[in-house]
RNA sequence: GGGGAAGUGUCGGAAUUGGCAGACGAGCAUGACUUAGGAUCAUGUGCCGCGAGGCGUGCGGGUUCAAGUCCCGCCUUCCCCA
């Protein structure tokens, strides 16, 4: 090579050098601040704010670099884009770090913001910083009590006395949303949670239940809707009264007392309620247990409140349960029926009490078997199928010709020791009551023979009996009682059948079906028979049509010091009243000690705690909980409208929270990206906030958010542990060191193989914890455990020096990033790296965007080498050039037109991976023809619209490439580029061509051939005829001219 | 137990919605350039087979000229609810 060639080395790629400077001039030129302007339609794209807890991660990236993407992307299709940020201040964590570590939770947390908004800056996004709002500032968190007293005001903020959920790690009640799993834990800190009764603050949110079920006017992922509406769990029924007995009430009980109001389903089957059954904390509990049963009721109590949800709802748990000795009246049958209490009915679902109808719902049988009482079926089974188990010995020898010839399906096999007896299953009426006849006639004195499932027929010699209500029921059981000894014990007829195993699987069923034993409705077909029962006991006055919901009222108040203060004052004379609008903020005292238990600073605090009351003027006191941190990010969608409004200013309960004209332009959110993880919480409070908003008056439309996409989660790339080597003497199965070598993970090729002998243990770290390690002694498996002293110094070859237990790496699979597992990868790091270009187009092109998945440290490599080449494709000249051809014009012309359609779509549907893998075959076709066509219009052209299709994407390169291509500033106000459908046309096609299904041969032919052309050309093509030797051609198939398919014989 | 999502090379992942399975990248292999390579460039890379060819999208059936995609039945994993 020339000296005069090498004269000019090519200019390498350094993002470290560009993007500074470029984030500066943005910021300078104030590029990205968003500005109502009438003149162009507006888009309001939203990412969900950061909890600021001291670091931005990879996952905060994840979820904002393609969001800011996408809003670049809108922005050059001509959208006045916003795109903001702020950060939800409040909250435990700074609580926390204020006690252990004596720093002020606004302290703590302002620091952190400071740090995570340059965090953030380097990401290059296009976020409009003049609109942040931070929600612990008192400009804020005024409107957060602002509206506490507006929803006050609108009857949707209550305050009551409830068993509610409570924390005692984090010491502070929490709403039913936050506590999650079968655990029952803590969403925070991930501590069992208990029940207490306390007074507290509650949001309406049940009222706008069913609007929360219609997603019609929001494009949200199905997974989401699906989870709220869960959540919501709307069902419909109806609500009866059961009256207690009037003798099992006490005498001074006050009319009305004893109605015990029962939400069903299942109205269908109320004449087969046998029982009901309350919550152990049902408040009518107490007043209805007669003396003699008191001790034991109110032992289950004590021992219900000690369980978990999960425990007690469980269909696999043995059933428990006691008497109350009161009866309740059945309103359809005036049956007199036991009232229990069990632990199995919770007083947070429906009305804490149930009508039990064993026969079609599990539990209820569980129970019903268990305690004896009695099974009454209602509902016929749909399938029609019953059984019957002749006994030994019940007919004479020649039954069971007599069976086979009538047709009858039925097997013979021994009942205990009893003999054989005749199983036989039977299937519809018609075949049961022929049954019935034929059993009766044959009969021997002294038995009986039942028909269970459908039908329910007790044959005996005498007559056939049915099992229709509770009187039927012991009428059956006695007649058995008195032919046979050993059904003595039992106590219904249910029990009875059900000792036998081969009536199990038909004794019970919950589905719908005909009405049966139910006096007048008997004969109702299951498809209307709820609605027909419900209507006759609306007629008379039994009970209504009525809807449950799981969705229960919003737990606001929490007993901690770092929230919006709760804007109530108690007052002896007046209760508790308001604070008047024009009074607030009232603020969060900064002069306070932090009791060391957790405990809220505020209920000591002399100043905060005393005041005067709005109403009367005499002496009050502040309410100290402050408001869940889930209210302040319920609007916070319209803080960054007019953030920190008003400030300083006293307003009326009429004044606008933000300024009329930003909402009016911006408001609601286009695009609303973010975790999913927030479905029943956030993204459920933030829609009932907007309805509630827009029928307070502030806002005029029904939903926060149009359109909703959810990213995945970034998790940690699996890795192998340090290998150690060690010295020491083993203590029974374990292993003392008494001299340990760490070898780092990094280096696996020099590590030295594993051993396991009286004196040295070797090999790979599995495990850790405070005082040993697991370490894998041989190939396949085998752990041995090694002790080690916590004074052992330990020796680290590869980082020169010493370390402790705590600084020893140990085998990850994938798991989710955490500080202790050493395998969280900080932005910070690859920025300095490979630049936050590199590492933007990395998030997007790695995963599919809604799924996440491991990190891989070495798939950045390959994002690094395509902008690199990108870089010197468009600066350096080509080393060699070639003639150019209207071909190679045409091909340059299709890829760019190709690339601009493909990116386009794939950055509308959230497509991130595939719309760099476009941009990478574009690079790719460029660079392919650059010798050709470099450096002429056509080449200029499709250069700078591969810069523009990237600046999105990477917004620095594309900005220094556009400058150096000597464009005017700023490629972030350019227009996105359009595609021409006619240039993607090629001028010949491959097609392959298959016979039987198989690709047999390729033709390549003219765009615009005709089918028949085509159909020949396949016909014609070597390799296909080969395959069509002495086989003679159904048909031939060429579909939208895509492919040929030969159908041969 | 009910509901939902997913299952594709060594890995991340594509596949115009029924039309060439494996785009794009990682990794690996070979070669070139190099004092050197964890740089760069080129080529190859689903599996079996020397080959023609055969087999391949969790498993088993089905529909179709044609199935990763549609239908039926299973298995596994994750999530939600009970």
């Amino acid at each position: 090579m020339s000296c005069s060639r090498r004269m000019r080395m090519p200019e390498a790629y350094k993002p470290q050098e560009i993007e500074p400077k470029w984030q500066q001039t943005w910021e300078a030129d104030g590029l990205y601040k968003a500005v109502i302007d009438h003149e162009k339609p507006k888009f309001y794209a939203l990412t969900m704010l950061p909890y600021p807890s001291g670091d931005i991660h990879i996952g905060h990236w994840y979820a904002m670099a393609p969001s800011d993407v996408r809003a670049r992307f809108k922005r050059m299709q001509g959208y006045n884009v916003m795109f903001p940020m702020g950060f939800d201040a409040f909250g435990l964590p700074a609580e926390n770090a204020a006690i252990q570590r004596r720093i002020h939770p606004k302290e703590w947390t302002l620091n952190n913001i400071d740090r995570e908004r340059h965090q953030l800056r380097s990401m290059g996004a296009m976020i409009d910083w003049d609109r942040e709002a931070i929600s612990c500032l008192p400009g804020y968190y005024r409107w957060s009590e602002w509206f506490f007293l507006k929803f006050y005001e609108m009857g949707l903020a209550y305050r009551k006395k409830a068993p509610v959920d409570y924390c005692p790690s984090c010491k502070t009640t929490l709403a039913r949303e936050q506590v999650v799993g079968d655990e029952r834990i803590c969403e925070r800190c991930g501590a069992p949670v208990v029940k207490r009764d306390l007074e507290q603050w509650f949001w309406r949110i049940t009222k706008y239940a069913d609007e929360l079920l219609d997603f019609s006017k929001i494009d949200w992922p199905e997974r989401i809707r699906l989870l709220q509406t869960n959540w919501i769990g709307r069902s419909e029924g109806a609500e009866v009264v059961f009256r207690v007995t009037p003798e099992d009430l006490p005498e001074d009980a006050d009319p009305g007392t004893g109605d015990l109001l029962v939400f069903t389903t299942r109205p269908d089957t109320l004449w087969g309620a046998t029982f009901m059954v309350l919550a152990p904390e049902h408040p009518l509990v107490n007043a209805i247990t007669k003396p003699a049963y008191h001790e034991a009721v109110h032992a289950y109590q004590l021992q219900a409140t000690r369980q978990t949800e999960i425990e007690r709802l469980s269909t696999e748990k043995e059933k428990t349960g006691v008497f109350t000795g009161a009866y309740a009246i059945n309103p359809v049958n005036n049956a007199r029926i036991p009232i229990w209490v069990a632990d199995y009915v919770m007083m947070g679902y429906g009305t804490g009490a149930i009508m039990a109808v064993p026969a079609h719902d599990e539990r209820d049988f569980d129970f019903a078997i268990k305690f004896g009482l009695p099974v009454i079926p209602v509902i016929a089974r749909p399938d029609g199928v019953a059984k019957s188990l002749v006994f030994p010995g019940s007919v004479p020898e020649a039954f069971a010709a007599e069976l086979e010839a009538a047709g009858f399906s039925f097997y013979a096999a021994p009942v205990g020791s009893a003999g054989m007896g005749l199983h036989v299953t039977l299937q519809g009426q018609e075949e049961i009551e022929r049954y019935v006849v034929l059993v009766g006639k044959e009969l021997l004195p002294g038995n009986w023979c039942e028909v269970v499932g459908s039908g329910w027929h007790f044959i005996f010699t005498d007559t056939v009996k049915t099992l229709d209500s509770v009187e039927t029921d012991q009428e059956i059981l006695a007649r058995c009682k008195s032919l046979y000894e050993p059904v003595q014990d039992n106590r219904t007829t249910m029990e009875m059948v059900h000792n036998l195993p081969f009536y199990r699987d038909v004794l019970f069923h919950h589905e719908s079906g005909i009405m049966i034993h139910s006096d007048a409705f008997s004969g109702t077909p299951g498809d209307v028979a709820r609605q027909q029962v419900t209507a006759w006991l609306d007629e008379r006055g039994l009970g209504h049509a009525a809807i449950n919901y799981r969705l229960r009222d919003w737990l606001v108040s929490r007993q901690r010091y770092w929230g919006a203060p709760i804007p109530i004052i108690y007052c002896d004379t007046c209760g508790a009243v308001p604070v008047p609008y024009e009074d607030l903020p009232v603020l969060l005292p900064d002069d306070v000690d932090f009791m060391p238990t957790g405990e809220s600073p505020l209920k000591y605090h002399d100043g905060f705690l005393n005041t005067t009351c709005p109403k009367c003027g005499g002496s009050a006191t502040r309410e100290t909980d402050t408001m869940d941190t889930f209210v302040c990010s319920s609007w916070y969608q319209y803080a960054y409208l007019s953030p920190y409004y008003r400030e300083g200013e006293s307003v009326s309960g009429n004044a606008s929270p933000w300024d009329p004209a930003e909402q009016a332009y911006w408001a609601p959110v286009d695009t609303y990206t973010g975790g999913a993880e927030h479905a029943v919480l956030h993204l459920l409070y933030t829609r009932f906030f907007t309805k509630a908003l827009r029928d307070a008056g502030v806002l005029h439309f029904d939903e926060p958010m149009l359109q909703l996409r959810n990213q995945g989660i970034i998790l940690g790339e699996p890795r192998s542990g340090d290998c150690v080597d060690v010295s020491g003497t083993w203590e029974g199965a374990a292993f003392r060191a008494t001299s340990l070598t760490v070898y780092s993970f990094e280096n696996k090729e020099t590590w030295p193989p594993p051993t396991r002998t009286d004196v040295r243990v070797r090999g790979e770290v599995m495990d850790r914890d405070e005082m040993s390690l697991k370490v894998r002694t041989t190939e396949g498996g085998g752990l041995t455990v090694v002790l080690v002293d916590e004074d052992l110094e330990m020796e680290f070859p590869d980082q020169e020096g010493t370390g402790s237990l705590a600084d020893v790496l140990y085998h990850l699979d994938v798991e989710k990033m955490s500080k202790s597992k050493k395998n969280v990868v900080s932005p910070d790091t690859l920025v300095a790296q490979h630049g936050a270009d590199v590492v933007r187009a990395y998030l997007m092109f790695g995963w599919r965007w809604e799924q996440g998945g491991p990190w891989d440290s070495q798939g950045i490599e390959g994002v690094t080498r395509w902008l690199s080449r990108v870089w010197h494709l468009i600066l350096d000249p080509p080393h060699e050039r070639e003639a150019a051809d209207e071909e190679t014009n045409r091909e340059l012309d299709r890829a760019v037109h190709y690339a601009i359609k493909s990116v386009t779509e794939d950055l509308e549907t959230f497509s991130f991976n595939t719309a760099i893998a476009r941009l990478m075959e574009m690079t790719n076709a460029l660079s392919k023809v650059r010798g050709a066509t470099w450096p002429t219009d056509l080449w200029n052209e499709a250069v700078s619209t591969l810069v523009l299709l990237m600046a999105p994407i990477t917004p620095h390169m594309a900005e220094e490439l556009w400058a150096r291509l000597g464009k005017p500033y700023s490629v972030h106000q350019q227009t996105w580029p359009t595609w021409d459908e006619a240039k993607l046309v090629e001028d010949t096609v491959e097609i392959p061509v298959q016979v039987n299904g198989k690709v047999r041969g390729r033709i390549t032919v003219a765009a615009g051939a005709t089918d028949d052309e085509i159909k020949q050309a396949a016909l014609e093509d070597e390799n296909v005829q080969r395959h069509l030797e002495g086989v003679q051609i159904l048909k031939v198939i060429v579909p939208r001219g895509q492919l040929v398919s030969i159908v041969v014989r």
